[in-house]
DNA sequence: TTGAAAGCGCTAACAA
DNA sequence: TTGTTAGCGCTTTCAA
């Protein structure tokens, strides 16, 4: 049992000063003689006293929560990436004294985001992951509260943060190009989500004057291995597959076959991560650091709490690994 | 945007009735006539008016969030069942108009969790996994909140939901045994976990007189493979493994050496999930559902925070599934 | 530099 | 059945 909760009425007693005085000492806000100050704070330090956050959050109308918003039914390597993600986010709340309520989300349906709105229990919110027409965006803009999206959106007015997808993997597919592809093949998936289009877009300029062919909306592994049958019926020279785990089961599905990469077929991602990390041979991939991405997702919301207007678009950079898979 | 957020008292003056009538229509405490309930209570729904949860929660001393703790270092598969285990935690808690404060602790570093509860930012706490001499427990008994842990402790005075991995693991043993296995062994993770000490246990019970080996403390795949190793050169007949990763990383090996289940070998799993789940041979192993696992522990934790004192230990069922890696 | 006092928006004794 | 009133513990004008 730590000691009975101390009020900041009892503090002000004891010291024969003022809540006022012991208020401002505390915060900092306010003139106040450097002499009482530290002797308000050593008190406190010595009393372990910590101010009752919900209090201050109604005088303030504050709550000092951030919403993390995440969906619930993501795959397992997704998953992966919002646990760093929300690692950086908590990183940063907590540096502000904030506190992280989670929600989850199921694609379209955002009950538990708008519970949380509502009831008013946040005072931003980060979107772990955008959506074409995302609900979520729109709901959040109807409440006006701040939020950033981690993810670009083509909706306007949203402070987004961001790896910039299109731009690496333009990057990435036009060194591939250089190195004298002849054809390539994009495995990606589903085309709701805003990443999935920009790595496609990134591909197709970075390719251009290369014949590719696209197999986009695999969802499920059989469609990723069909995917890999056609392009090797095909006989396209290099797969770039649209993230880790589509990576993961075309090089499954090349090693069932018998296929040598890279002297069969080439095969690079758009995105890397343990799940291929330590393939032999090592994969051509786009390096990301989910957790600066949340970090910097908070730290710019936490600005925007404070009335701070950020820039609209932050691009985080990336890693280019040219590595043995494609030469 | 919404209507400028309302306040109960602008209610009461609109209605021409005090701010108690407004609560008690509200909450439904105290009586109140049915007719100016329902006046009420409609008017806020037209009106759209939701109560100030940090002013109700200051009057009340209470937070309305809970805390959910989990190791913020997991791997991908660990991960999953979390993920899953949030899921039932956030149902329940929404249910009670609850919301979810998430916090993460690395192994024995619990300085998150701390200031949480220095702050008193929740009600109470579930703690997501258990460790052998766990921090968070004993920082959980001296903030003197309420708790409850997911899986079991050994600490005293606990309130703890788990499934009851002893028991299912003891089961399956004896059952392989009486199919007339002639040794086995066990692959297992780090025992400073709780949970693969009980499924040890259960596994030493359940094979009783059958010779069997431990290859304990495997983290890495590297050491899991060595283990495969270990094991085949013993002519050991069933393969044992704690949990799914471990099992999915001993099928890979197997193959990796040409060794058929369960011809040559036989393999079981104390922990079935998405990552096994379709391997042929269909795997044996127990199944459990994280969900429920969760949502009973933030039903518990919500009881115990409406002064109710929960049974210590709550054992959830689990499913045997025999399938062809056993014969 | 300090303090008094009025909130923040709700709940809950106590009265009526 | 309803209302009055005093908090909950903090911040923030406004005065001194």
């Amino acid at each position: 049992m730590t000691t009975e909760n101390l009020t900041i009425d009892d503090i002000a007693r004891e010291l024969g000063v003022s809540k006022t005085t012991v208020s401002r000492s505390i915060s900092g806000k306010g003139r106040i003689s450097e002499a009482t100050r530290r002797r308000v704070l050593d008190y406190i330090e010595k009393k372990n006293y910590r101010p009752n956050p919900v209090a201050r959050g109604l005088a303030q109308s504050r709550t000092y929560n951030i919403g993390w918003v995440v969906p619930g039914d993501s795959e397992m390597t997704t998953l992966f990436f919002f646990q760093k993600c929300m690692q950086g986010v908590i990183d940063a709340a907590t540096e502000a004294d904030y506190d992280v309520l989670i929600t989850t989300v199921y694609d379209h349906n955002i009950n538990g985001l708008q519970r949380v709105l509502d009831n008013r229990k946040v005072d931003g919110v980060i979107l772990g992951q955008t959506l074409i027409r995302d609900p979520g965006i729109l709901a959040l803009k109807k409440s006006g509260i701040p939020f950033v999206t981690i993810g670009s959106t083509e909706e306007k007015n949203v402070v987004q943060v961001d790896n910039d997808h299109m731009r690496a993997c333009r990057e990435l597919s036009s060194i591939l190009k250089m190195k004298g592809i002849a054809s390539a093949a994009l495995i990606g998936g589903t085309e709701d989500k805003v990443v999935t289009r920009s790595r496609r877009q990134g591909f197709e300029e970075g390719m251009a004057g290369v014949p590719v062919e696209f197999h986009m909306n695999c969802e499920k592994n059989e469609e990723i291995e069909r995917a890999v049958e056609d392009v090797l019926r095909n006989r396209i020279e290099c797969i770039v597959c649209e993230d880790d785990r589509i990576c993961y089961v075309v090089l499954g599905k090349l090693k069932k076959e018998g296929i040598r990469i890279p002297d069969q077929v080439r095969v690079a991602s758009f995105y890397n991560s343990a799940l291929i990390e330590e393939y032999q041979p090592a994969i051509t991939s786009l390096k990301y650091d989910p957790m600066s991405l949340g970090y910097t997702a908070c730290r710019t919301l936490l600005s925007m709490i404070d009335g701070e207007k950020p820039k609209a678009r932050q691009m985080l950079g990336y890693e280019l690994m040219l590595r043995a898979s494609t030469l």
